[in-house]
DNA sequence: AATGAATGAGTGTTCATTCAT
DNA sequence: AATGAATGAACACTCATTCAT
């Protein structure tokens, strides 16, 4: 059935890649609007298609969203759950690999859109709350406490209260993500000093260390 | 809290209750919904009023959600800062306090309703965004940044990287925030523990500190 | 006259007073805004009474209308025709006078208010249409017939085509009426010589006459 | 022509034909109802299309007010200015024929219409008013100006009061107009005799003329 | 007699979606 | 595979009206 319709005009833009260009045009307005916000009508312009095309390739604009969705829980949790496998430096060294990735990540900001879309569209959308949670916080969780764990048994880390909720290790990444995603534009977090800061916080503390 | 009074006739309650209880429930509804999701119809309800009763109070739904936000962008900054002025402990128990405090007012949900209209409908109310970031993030970011001054000054807290980013004092409150306004329902975070594990990260770091 | 009475109590104003003052204010804004675009809250505002008190008087917005159309449809044609009867001076003269009255009238609004609103609710509102007819313009007719009759019975005017429809007689005051109402900010008729030419063209047409 | 219009499946009728059918129903519906009164709904169901298909071609009801009035304001002014220019008779001929045409027009329903939505929206509409006295009344004014003018230089009209204004020629028409609109359901004027009847008030007036 | 508070029915308009081509 | 044209259902909002006082 490909051969039949030889009579395509000069640019020649291959079927396969439409639905990845709507997805990508429909992150974008779900990120920019919300779920409710957003609208067909522009997406398909973002995606350069017509409205009805879209519906050639999602049944509606929900399963769209969940198709965006399940695209952006992407695979960065699995990505550095292996780095830190075959990781062989000092503790220190891997989570400063780790947030830099996380940072870097941030700045990509097609991963906070997720967030954002995560944030607002939530109480209406439980399953995607639990899929999301399956997909990357339970695995982030995991990756995080071997972290811990691989550093209290080097004796880079100190088993403490702190230790308990490994969550802690990556928590001022997310400030940081909320804060360029609502103030980015009124007050820039400048990031490298800010992971310098975040870095020096969790490993050292701020409070004044009086040893005998 | 979200049922729907009905039993008191309209004409015996008063009339300076009504902009109270629909400003009530009408934060509930954008907090669950959000801005475009939120319905007039459902607000009137959740009020005990009729729809059109609700334009008898704002003017419309923007209005409305203005008034919400303005109201929901409350005192306590405020509070806080003044508390810190008077305080005469040390930096960990003036700290301690302060989180005490921040994690109680998560638990009250209201202001993280706040938060997630934040984080939702900023890209689309810029002035929203601007009128909280004077009144809260800024005001927030002076205060901790006097709470660090003071401990620097009474020797109980370092000079560091750390300690220029005054932020990083209360990140991992709003990492928990989140957590519990999107997955709460899946896997609560225990708030003792966490809080705990926050100020241990805080001022002692997770690192193992050799000292000659 | 447009203000809006406040400074008086209520409980001081006549109960009589009422209904005028509200079928005042009920004429100038049907005539201001059509029936439709009407709003009994400016009415009441106009007669300087509660929206509610409206209601006291008449049963909803369309009895008010149509007591406003009734008493509207008011006593001036019944004043000219009796005035013709007892009349003893020329046709001329008589139909000087009648004009002057008629264009005087036009030119206090209230019944040009009347106009306005029959021909804009005209086609909605047959039962007020045929009234007027009734009341008004087939008196008028009668009245316009008696003084063309009694004109050539005079020997003051031709037995003609013209005067086998008397209506003619004031066709150029609707003209009048009309021009004002509509284009009345734009470019103002001044009234008295357009009343002599009127006359002028009435009794004597704009031809040429020649005669042996 | 009210008839509602189903049979022909919406997608085989042809884009361009609905702004015109639309208009056409839209100028049924304002002239019946006025503004106000006038229904999205009942528009859209005489244009035989779906409500929302209106707001495709008219960005709201305002604009298809607009276009309404635009496209009533039609080219008969200029015709019949135009049409005196070439003209060669006597002024009697000229005045005759440009009246043939107006009440031709009159009972032509399409510009009665105009006339009924100018009187009944002008005071809320003043901008359309003004575009409609430069388009029309102005226009019309000046080309009656120029029929007189002729008319005295050719000796076949007296230079009088009654021709510095040069209304007077079509007041009657507008009398006719207003009648047969508002009250053509009750009592018809026959358009043959008063158009006579007209002629011959305009020409020769109704006085009896005493010449040596 | 008069009104402040409240509302149900309806308004113009938008939106996600469908359908014949 | 892709679309221009069209639409039903829902939306935020207004309005004439009611009702207990």
């Amino acid at each position: 059935m490909t051969e039949t319709k030889e009579h395509i005009p000069a640019y020649q833009r291959r079927k396969a890649d439409r639905p990845v260009e709507i997805l990508q045009a429909a992150l974008e307005e779900f990120h920019a609007h919300g779920y409710a916000g957003a609208k067909p009508d522009r997406i398909a312009k973002r995606a350069g298609v017509s409205r009805s095309t879209l519906y050639l390739y999602f049944d509606n604009k929900d399963a769209l969203f969940e198709a965006v969705a399940e695209k952006a829980m992407g695979t960065f949790v699995d990505e550095i759950a292996e780095s830190t496998i075959s990781f062989t430096g000092t503790t220190e060294e891997l989570v400063r690999q780790l947030l830099e990735r996380f940072y870097d990540m941030i700045l990509t900001t097609k991963n906070s859109a997720m967030m954002r879309i995560l944030i607002a569209e939530g109480p209406s959308r439980p399953e995607l709350v639990r899929r999301y949670h399956a997909l990357v916080i339970r695995k982030g969780h995991v990756a995080l406490e071997k972290i811990v764990a691989r550093g209290i048994e080097r004796g880079e880390v100190r088993k403490s209260a702190a230790t308990t909720v490994p969550q802690l290790l990556i928590a001022p990444a997310l400030f940081f993500l909320i804060h360029k995603m609502v103030f980015g534009d009124l007050e820039e977090l400048e990031v490298e000093s800010y992971l310098t800061a975040h870095l020096d916080m969790l490993f050292n503390g701020i409070g004044v260390k009086m040893r005998a």
